[in-house]
DNA sequence: ATGACTACTCCCAGTAGA
């Protein structure tokens, strides 16, 4: 069971490369973030025609999140608990089932709160706190669990190129990382840094000043397991040749193998 | 260095991203 996460920045902008890259990597899951269209602009038929089934959260010009699979989702479900009045699209879950039973993957786009000390930076700090509250919640169900997303959270220095350009941004505050911090400490397993103490681990890297050109990277999108999928993780990957496509994302695809005793790749 | 780049939008200068 392959499950992949990627901040497209426009899935029309990126169809192309995502249809490229859906065949090289085949997942079997898929969290896209900023897709950046309302839920019919999605382009859903071509995708299903390689085996997905599609759930869309949308919403005109910015955000937007969608959830790929080629398992059958029993259940999905748009927004994160906890805000009446947030408009935003930004969290899709899905449930599909394993022989072993339930397999629950959010897909989350969580928000980017700059510049600190501003409502945008409030509403980040509060959207963490609903997540670390869904998270408690499903954490009871004692299930396999995969929160998977764009968190901007860069959760450690090693985890930035230039750590001291990042010291005053929102995705690296020390409230922040306390956030994300706490969320771990709830019960839940960074997959990658689980397989690795690596530096130079990055999934993002600016349009502006030749950042990909001189590795100037962040690793903020990240998939986050529960006991009972961090037990069956075999592998994990980060895609970042993507980065050096023709148009690409600012983003690149982040993946994980976990290992349910009976599908293809297991 | 008030920058740089990309994508969006009642179409094109302003907003957002990170």
């Amino acid at each position: 069971m392959r499950i992949a996460t990627w901040n497209v920045n426009s899935v029309r902008q990126r169809i192309d490369l995502l249809m490229t890259w859906l065949k090289e990597r085949s997942p079997d899951i898929v969290c896209l973030q900023e897709i950046k269209c309302v839920d019919d602009a999605f382009p859903r038929f071509e995708i299903e025609a390689l085996g997905y089934n599609v759930a869309v959260h949308g919403q005109k010009t910015f955000n937007g999140v969608a959830l790929l699979s080629k398992y059958p989702f029993d259940e999905t479900r748009p927004r994160l608990a906890g805000g009446d009045d947030d408009s935003h699209a930004r969290f899709l879950e899905g449930v599909v089932s394993m022989p072993s039973g339930a397999l629950r993957v959010a897909c989350l786009y969580l928000p980017n709160g700059n510049p600190a000390g501003s409502d945008k930076y409030t509403y980040k700090i509060n959207w963490m706190k609903r997540l670390i509250n869904y998270t408690s919640e499903r954490l009871k169900l004692e299930e396999p669990l995969v929160l998977a997303g764009d968190f901007n959270v860069i959760p450690d220095a090693r985890d930035a190129r230039n750590p001291n350009a990042w010291v005053n941004d929102a995705l690296f505050l020390p409230q922040t990382r306390a956030c994300f911090r706490e969320l771990l400490h709830g019960g839940l397993t960074d997959a990658v840094r689980a397989a690795s103490d690596a530096g130079d681990l990055y999934t993002f890297w600016d349009y502006q000043a030749g950042a990909w050109q001189k590795n100037d990277g962040i690793r903020i999108d990240h998939l986050l397991l529960s006991a009972q999928a961090a037990d069956r993780l075999t592998a994990t990957g980060i895609d970042r040749h993507v980065r050096g496509w023709e148009k690409p994302s600012d983003h690149v695809p982040v993946w994980i193998d976990l290992d349910f005793g009976s599908s293809r790749r297991d």
